[in-house]
DNA sequence: CGGAATCCTCTTCGATACTG
DNA sequence: CAGTATCGAAGAGGATTCCG
C-alpha cells in the first residue's frame, strides 16, 4: 500500500507527490470556491469516477489538504472543504490558471463549461494594481450561478453566492464571460455590445472593469 | 494517439493537460536550472526511465514549453531548454516549491538529494520586495553544498558553486536552512543561536536575513 | 554519447454496476 | 446521496537492444 514517491528531498517533488496524481489539483480548484458535497464534485469534474474521486479524497484528507465536516442542522450533508493548507494552494493554482489561459484561445467543441470555473479564471487575471484602497464588492449572474468578488485591504475574495449589499451586480452568459477573463473580449466593449450587462454605481462599474484588464 | 485531455474550458485544466502527467514538472523544474542535455536530466530524475523521458520532451516540445538546441562548437552537444513560454512557469514551480517545503520536515532516507534542488528551494522563499537597490551577492553554505545568490537591479540569481566575492557568507545544516525556509524557524533566531553561522558585512547580512523572511 | 524501439509486468484509470 | 466493488483499457517502470 506503499504511495508512490518520486522520493527526492526537494519541495517541487513532495508537492508533486502530494499533488501529482491525474485529478488532484482540479479537486482542489474546485474546493477553492467553498465546500462541496460528493455530488457536486462529480458534477463539477465530469468523467472522474466515484472511486477515483473517492480515493483522491481520502489521499487529500491524510495529508491535510482537505478536510471532511458536516454542516449544521437543519443542512446536516457532509461536505469536503480545503484547510489552510489547502487553501494556501491558491496562488498555485491561479499560477496555474493564468498559465493555462495562453491555451485556451481556442474554444473546443467536446469542452464542458462551468460558470465556478470562469470565476477562478477571473480571479486569476484580477488585476492587483487596480485595488488600491478600493474597498467594494461585485455580485456576479453568470447564466444561473451567482458568485461575488469582495475588495478590502488589497485583498480579493470570490465565493459562490450573492453578495450581501453588492456596489456593482453584472450580468452575462458563460461563453461571453471566458472570453473576457481569457482576454479575448474588452470587458469594456462586452459591455457596450450588451453581452455583459450591469447595475449599480457607475464608478464601482469602471473599477470593476478596470481590474478586469480594461485598458 | 489522441492525447488524454480532461476536456474542461478552464486554465487551469488546460495547464495539466500540458503538464499534468507524471514527471513533466519535474522536467521543467530541471530545465529551470539552465539547458541540459539528455543525460543529465536522466540523472536529475532518478527512476524515470529513457523512454517516458523521450516521450515527456517530445510532448513538452509539441506544447512549446521546451526547445531542443545544437550548443555552438566546440561543445556541439545537444540539450533542451525552456522556452519563454517555459520560462512563464518559474513562478508556479517556485509556488509549488515552497509550498511542497511543509513536507520537507522529516528528511527521509531513501530521499535522492542534489544541490540543484536545494537552490530552487532558496530562491523560491527569497523575498523580492527586500531587493530595492541592492546590488550584492550571498554565498550559501548549506552542509556540504555551496551555492550563491547574485542580487542586481532587482532581480535574483541562483547559481550553482560559490560566489567570486561574496559580501557575506552563510553556513547552515540542511534541517536549519528549511526550517528557515519554510518559516518554522526565524532567520534572526537561527543566526542567534548559533544554527546559521555568517561572515561578511554586518548590513548585508540584515538584507540577506530580510529577504529570508526576518521581520 | 544520445536517444529510439521493444517487451513484459505492474499499477492506475475509467466506466459501470451495485450497496449502505 | 455517498460511496464500494469490479473489470477491461491505458499508462508507468525497468531492462534490454539497436542505431547514428
Amino acid at each position: 500500500m506503499s504511495k508512490r514517491s518520486y522520493n527526492q528531498y526537494c519541495g517541487v517533488a513532495r508537492a508533486m507527490d502530494v499533488l501529482g496524481e491525474r485529478w488532484t489539483l482540479l479537486i482542489v480548484r474546485e474546493l477553492l470556491t467553498g465546500p462541496k458535497r460528493f455530488k457536486d464534485l462529480l458534477e463539477g469534474l465530469p468523467g472522474i469516477g466515484t472511486n477515483l474521486l473517492t480515493a483522491r479524497l481520502k489521499d487529500l484528507e491524510g495529508y491535510g489538504v482537505v478536510r471532511r465536516v458536516t454542516l449544521p442542522p437543519p443542512a446536516a450533508s457532509r461536505v469536503y472543504e480545503l484547510t489552510e493548507l489547502g487553501r494556501s494552494l491558491e496562488p498555485v493554482i491561479m499560477g496555474l490558471a493564468r498559465w493555462g489561459l495562453k491555451f485556451l484561445g481556442a474554444s473546443r467543441e467536446e469542452d464542458d463549461r462551468q460558470p465556478a470555473w470562469a470565476m477562478v479564471a477571473l480571479k486569476s487575471v484580477l488585476k492587483s494594481e487596480a485595488k488600491g484602497e478600493t474597498r467594494e464588492s461585485y455580485e456576479f449572474r453568470v447564466d444561473d450561478e451567482v458568485f461575488h468578488v469582495w475588495i478590502a485591504d488589497g485583498e480579493t475574495e470570490v465565493r459562490q453566492g450573492s453578495a450581501a449589499d453588492p456596489d456593482l451586480v453584472v450580468r452575462s452568459d458563460t461563453q461571453t464571460f471566458l472570453a473576457v477573463a481569457a482576454g479575448r473580449i474588452e470587458p469594456t466593449e462586452a459591455v457596450a455590445s450588451g453581452a455583459i450587462g450591469t447595475e449599480g454605481d457607475r464608478e464601482a462599474r469602471e473599477r470593476c472593469m478596470k481590474m478586469l484588464g480594461a485598458r
